[in-house]
RNA sequence: GGAGAGAUGGCAGAGUGGUCGAUUGCGGCGGUCUUGAAAACCGUUGACUGUUAAAGGUCCGGGGGUUCGAAUCCCUCUCUCUCCGCCA
């Protein structure tokens, strides 16, 4: 949510930003402002108001004390009118902030200026590409027929249990899953994250902090009869571990990371290009999350980029990183890369990761603060990013590493699956 | 699922109609003392809004009501805790 005092003073730069984001609905700008005028006027009204009305409350306390009764039912008999004004202007100030909030959450992030203007994942900047692509044998397969020849991997039984979406994991794939999050999860805690377990369920304050609702509740799996959320990310928890704190100034940076299975919706998706892992409604993934200096935090994301590409380097994967354009950004970043391994078989590139800063935008939603140098509270600075989720790196993992023998464990992996090679 | 209790500042915990944004303790910060530290003592210490700065306004879980005036009384919702039951 962006801050309504920074719409106020930078309405140009604003409207400037959001065309970057291909966003249309530019009269809402001007609509936030003259709600926040409104609702300024209407606030000032009833502060006055209420002052007379609090210091005509004192001193009929102060007569009454001193018995001078019927002073006091003079002043009391002019309170009357105050009160139904004040009882109204509150009213009108409450429906304003409703009205004010309701529009403001429709207003996406503002890209950061590097982000490049487009509209579909066409026009995103490819900033490097590293690795080589991998040599195939003639015979090479996907890598859902590798899970089946290899029986690592049982779609069927999962739409058996629960639907289209839910993999069942099996033997060495299982094995091969639980090495991946121990190898993720081990490269954050040397990099300086600390792990947090999560629960699964959020409740509707916590997808409102980070960005998820309203709007986008449709993405999200929702359990009625509690009124919770299925986590689409471990980001959900995870930053809203903060929700309503002031950190101190010594305590930033906060560097978190933690394993969850996410679930998503993603209703409406079907054909070849979801076939397999390539896209699921359950799977697991490691996420960091940091929340820093707004000083800092484009020097993070830098960072967390470096982290993200160290794992597909140390697993061997080929990969490129893309600067998000405008039109393919989410809604409440500044500034996101996507980290994308080169699927042999399928011959396409397969996203893997998204590293974000998101500025103050979530933290203006969270009142995520923390006390500056002049000892003031400050909005501070949000960023996560996946490192990894796991189904696309194990479907690469299959494809590029297939030989006829079987399939090649990357070698930093072997010390968490125990086995080198799958046959 | 049944019964009961409760929700107040970073934490603990007072406050049952007026001078209460709120006693006190702990913690935090600053100081005195000390070679240094601890202890002791003194001072200070909520958030939001508003303003050049102030003044002023709002906030004692959320919403509504009574009253000139509500942390305090009434209604309602939500959440938490304890005991019992069930259970990993």
């Amino acid at each position: 949510m962006l801050q309504v005092s920074y719409i106020r003073d930078n309405r140009e730069q604003v409207l400037e930003r959001l065309a970057v984001k291909n966003f249309k609905q530019t009269e809402l700008v001007d609509k936030v402002i003259s709600l926040d005028d409104q609702r300024r006027q209407t606030q000032n009204r009833l502060d006055n108001i209420s002052a007379e009305a609090n210091s005509a409350a004192k001193q009929i306390g102060e007569l009454m004390r001193n018995g001078k009764k019927e002073e006091a039912e003079g002043i009391k008999a002019k309170t009357g009118a105050w009160k139904e004004e004040i009882k109204q202007l509150g009213e009108q100030l409450s429906q304003l902030e409703q009205e004010l909030q309701q529009k403001l959450v429709l207003l996406p992030n503002l890209p950061h200026s590097s982000v490049p203007k487009g509209l579909t994942p066409e026009d995103n900047e490819v900033v490097l590409e590293h690795g080589e692509t991998p040599a195939l044998p003639a015979n090479a397969l996907p890598h859902w027929e590798l899970a089946a020849k290899y029986n690592l991997i049982d779609f069927e039984l999962g739409v058996k249990i629960t639907g289209a979406g839910f993999p069942v994991y099996k033997g060495k794939g299982a094995k091969l899953q639980r090495a991946l999050i121990n190898f993720f999860l081990a490269e954050a805690e040397k990099a300086g994250y600390d792990e947090r377990a999560l629960p699964l369920l959020v409740n509707e304050a916590s997808g409102f902090g980070t960005g998820q609702l309203p709007d986008k509740e449709g993405q999200m799996y929702y359990v009625g009869l509690d009124n919770l959320y299925l986590i689409p990310t471990a980001e959900v928890p995870i930053t809203n571990l903060y929700r309503d704190v002031i950190l101190k100034g010594e305590e930033l940076p906060v560097m978190n990371c933690g394993y969850t299975p996410c679930f998503r919706r993603e209703a409406g998706s079907y054909g070849a290009h979801v076939r397999g892992l390539n896209r699921l409604h359950q799977f697991d993934k490691v996420e960091i999350v940091q929340v820093v200096h707004p000083d800092k935090s484009y020097e993070t994301l830098e960072e967390m980029s470096k982290h993200v590409q160290g794992l597909l380097q140390k697993l061997g994967l080929p990969y490129r990183v893309l600067r998000l354009c405008g039109g393919d950004m989410g809604f409440a970043s500044a500034l996101t890369y996507d980290m994308e391994t080169w699927s042999a078989a399928q011959q396409r590139w397969l996203e893997v990761s998204s590293v974000s800063n998101f500025e103050t935008f979530q933290s203006n939603r969270l009142k995520l603060r923390f006390r500056n140098a002049e000892g003031k509270t400050q909005l501070a600075h949000t960023l996560n990013g996946s490192a990894l989720a796991l189904p696309r790196i194990v479907a690469t993992l299959l494809e590029n590493n297939q030989t006829e023998n079987g399939i090649k464990i990357p070698e930093v992996l072997v010390p968490y699956t125990g086995f080198d090679m799958i046959s």
